[in-house]
DNA sequence: GCCAACGTTGGC
DNA sequence: GCCAACGTTGGC
């Protein structure tokens, strides 16, 4: 049992669309960085819990949650050709991207800004803060439960 | 939308 | 296998 951070553009995927796509979940595609695509692969289990961070936008930080519901498997998008995605070196039998599905679990009373992240002295060394370019990476146990104690509601 | 930081590619 | 050039991420 595991927990990470997801960052997502929102006018691209937000929390509200892991919302939408109700229990079933939402397959978390098109992740094309080697670091990420490790931890996805390698230590992904279905009910790890996600914090959803929100990038490129107005109130950047982390919304809300959201739990695994299938670990890793080969991320259809880099076969396909209309997909932005699509990666001509992946093949069926040596896929090099994973992905994961998630469900939404949980909405922030108000999102845990990331200049607040950078002011509490508990979370500013987060893997958020210490590494700027990864779309998927690890939280600390003690991260994650002060933040849903601190941060959740409001 | 700018641009710094940083991951990736490819020539040598 | 070094490293310059290039492309992308992501805060502001």
């Amino acid at each position: 049992m595991s927990y990470w951070l997801f960052k997502t553009e929102p006018d691209d995927i937000s929390l509200q669309d892991i919302e939408k796509a109700g229990s079933k979940g939402l397959r978390w595609e098109g992740i094309r960085n080697y670091q990420a695509r490790n931890f996805l692969r390698d230590q992904f289990a279905v009910g790890d819990e996600v914090l959803v961070y929100h990038s490129r936008c107005k109130a950047v930080g982390v919304v809300g949650t959201a739990q695994v519901v299938a670990s890793a498997y080969p991320d259809p998008a880099q076969l396909d050709r209309s997909s932005r995605y699509f990666d001509a070196k992946a093949t069926l039998d040596a896929p090099r991207w994973f992905c994961v599905d998630i469900r939404f679990a949980t909405r922030f009373t108000q999102p845990l800004l990331l200049s607040t992240i950078k002011a509490d002295p508990q979370l500013n060394d987060m893997v958020l803060v210490k590494q700027g370019r990864l779309s998927v990476q690890p939280v600390k146990p003690e991260e994650w439960q002060y933040i849903m104690q601190r941060y959740s509601k409001g």
